[in-house]
DNA sequence: TTACGCGATGTTTACGTAAACATCCAGGCG
DNA sequence: CGCCTGGATGTTTACGTAAACATCGCGTAA
């Protein structure tokens, strides 16, 4: 890649600041300010002049200065593991374009391995960050463990967590979804469901599994032994490949284990729904076009999003921490995985 | 959710200053900037002295003020219109994460919509945003439409465009992927490659479907006529089920569009890879587990953002905008979506 | 006519940091 | 023994903005 000198008015070192555009515009550098926020007590005729100004020098506003000014920075701290479960991604995107719609930047502190150093770096980092606010998408106990507390006056929201006594906590209705994919399957007929769980230190998966426990046993019903995957398709073949031959119906805890599910039933010439039912969790985008097209519990990340922001914002405009859960309905979706079992033999 | 007056630290309006520390611990608030940086010339005794009274005041750098003074943020911003396709947000990922690795925050600007005013919108608001750099995650087009102009102090780098005459662009090697898709599939010995491309309006696509044809011609061979799909997994379904009995092979330009295909041939009872192949193209996490495993060419997305977030911070140190095109190279990962053709009949 | 009020605009100041410069002190050397 | 050197530390200042306060001038009511 070459490089070349940049041209033109990147020549001057700082760009315009007040005191120019007000030294060109015959003002005071206060009534570019005013002109600047829209305050009012400007005439229309010195208004124009500044703006004119302004357009000539090609005025930005420095938010440095005006953080340092009123003490906010209009921005909010999403901490993250990583973007690779659909859930944080879409939740992220809810984030962000809520955050945006309220004038408020979203800065990423992205934490590549959970390890308590890194959450630590992370928090380290987040106390020198220009944030007003953070958002936690993250199991709460690393949080807690973390040895570098967050700045006192940042606010926090959490998503993903049980720890409503003592943060805001945002996450979706885990166990409404489960219990009905559960009983959405019992509805059918089927006996019992077996349970393909995420992996166990997931908080998420752990109320999933819970429901589904909790679902079984109001029903009566008797309780398979549990499966573990770590969410990926990957895991879901392998489990699929152990499957026995008698359970008709088993839930995911997401939809990716679930594609893996179904191509390890393929293989085994185990069709489904006419021999075994699946039910997965998320209805990401693909789970319509999986073969056959996937029941699954609709998560509805827009709405967790637009709380979560709406939740800081409020705890930063009142100056105040707040706690409690907030539970995001689900739905299901029923599609072509699901159906009544096979007749008994 | 309740909320409580928050206790403690908080009751103090702001946090504490260098002059807080400074007078807590007997010294000046130069000697405190001194620690704070890491500066030489501070007697390891004063230094403990000053750590202490940071510590127990819970001092924390004030970044606003700090940018102020050397005008600069430390903080890239990321411009990008939607978190729903993988190839988005896989390097957004990675650009998150080389940042972090240099002492760089990322802010996020999405724009929901790519209308005009949108992309004005986020430009405007990006003028205004804390940033000392930009990565642009779209149609270049869309930015040079844009009435707003970048800030002139403000390096960019631009993903996935052919703009590299006048920005600095990082892209995947479009034309190798689909060149070596192509070329993959005659080898097999089919006659020639169908091709669901993406929509026309999309330069990846584009450039996917330019290098298909070249492949095509070059080896002489006939030209179907062009499929396209939205990118999702449901186009290509749709698709799917228009594609004649005699095309055997066929190349789609992202994995979603691929996995729609899939299940489109298996309702059709077209066996793949028996009766017809399928190359996709991103290798997703999940194409590994489609039914069958996917065929496809992989993108190296983490390689995408790390020279991202090089190029842009060489712009910013030295002081220079750049311009040309980066290539990350592709590779084709072969599963059991493709095989020879079925001897004609 | 004069003084008062109020809208328009200007001036001062502080926000927290760090570069630049100033000062102070201990020790070495002529 | 006094001066000089250099390291440790303090003081001043500027970064760009906006709140608070000051001023100016014009219209209006007594």
């Amino acid at each position: 890649m070459e490089s070349r000198a940049q041209a033109g008015a990147a020549q001057r070192r700082r760009s315009a600041s007040m005191a120019d555009v007000a030294r060109l515009a015959g003002v005071s550098s206060q009534t570019v300010s005013r002109v600047s926020n829209g305050s009012p007590g400007v005439v229309e005729d010195t208004r124009r002049r500044v703006l004119a100004a302004m357009k000539e020098l090609g005025y930005r506003p420095n938010s440095a200065a005006r953080a340092l000014k009123h003490g906010e920075f209009r921005t909010l701290g999403v901490i993250l593991f990583n973007l690779s479960t659909t859930g944080n991604v879409r939740t992220l995107e809810a984030i962000a374009d809520s955050a945006a719609r309220e004038g408020y930047a979203i800065t990423l502190l992205p934490v590549a391995i959970p390890t308590q150093s890194e959450v630590d770096g992370a928090f380290t980092r987040l106390g020198e960050l220009a944030v007003d606010g953070v958002i936690v998408i993250m199991e709460v106990h690393l949080l807690d463990s973390s040895t570098v507390s967050l700045p006192p006056h940042v606010q926090v929201v959490v998503v993903d967590s049980d720890a409503g006594d003592r943060y805001a906590v945002v996450d979706t209705d885990q166990r409404g979804g489960a219990r009905a994919a559960v009983e959405h399957l019992l509805a059918l007929g089927h006996r019992t469901v077996w349970h393909l769980a995420g992996p166990p230190d997931s908080f998420a998966a752990q109320r999933r599994t819970e429901a589904w426990l909790a679902a079984l046993k109001e029903a009566g019903r008797p309780v398979p032994p549990l499966l573990f995957g770590d969410w990926s398709a990957e895991s879901g073949y392998t489990v699929g490949k152990l499957v026995p031959e008698d359970c008709t119906a088993v839930f995911a805890a997401n939809d990716q284990m679930a594609l893996g599910l179904l191509r390890a039933l393929h293989e085994r010439g185990r069709r489904v729904p006419q021999d075994i039912s699946v039910v997965g969790f998320d209805d990401i985008p693909e789970s319509g076009s999986f073969i056959p097209p996937l029941t699954t519990v609709h998560q509805d990340f827009g709405e967790v999003g637009r709380r979560c922001v709406e939740g800081v914002l409020r705890q930063i405009r009142n100056r105040t921490a707040e706690h409690g859960t907030a539970l995001v309905p689900t739905r299901l979706v029923a599609r072509a995985s699901t159906a009544p079992p096979p007749h008994a033999g």
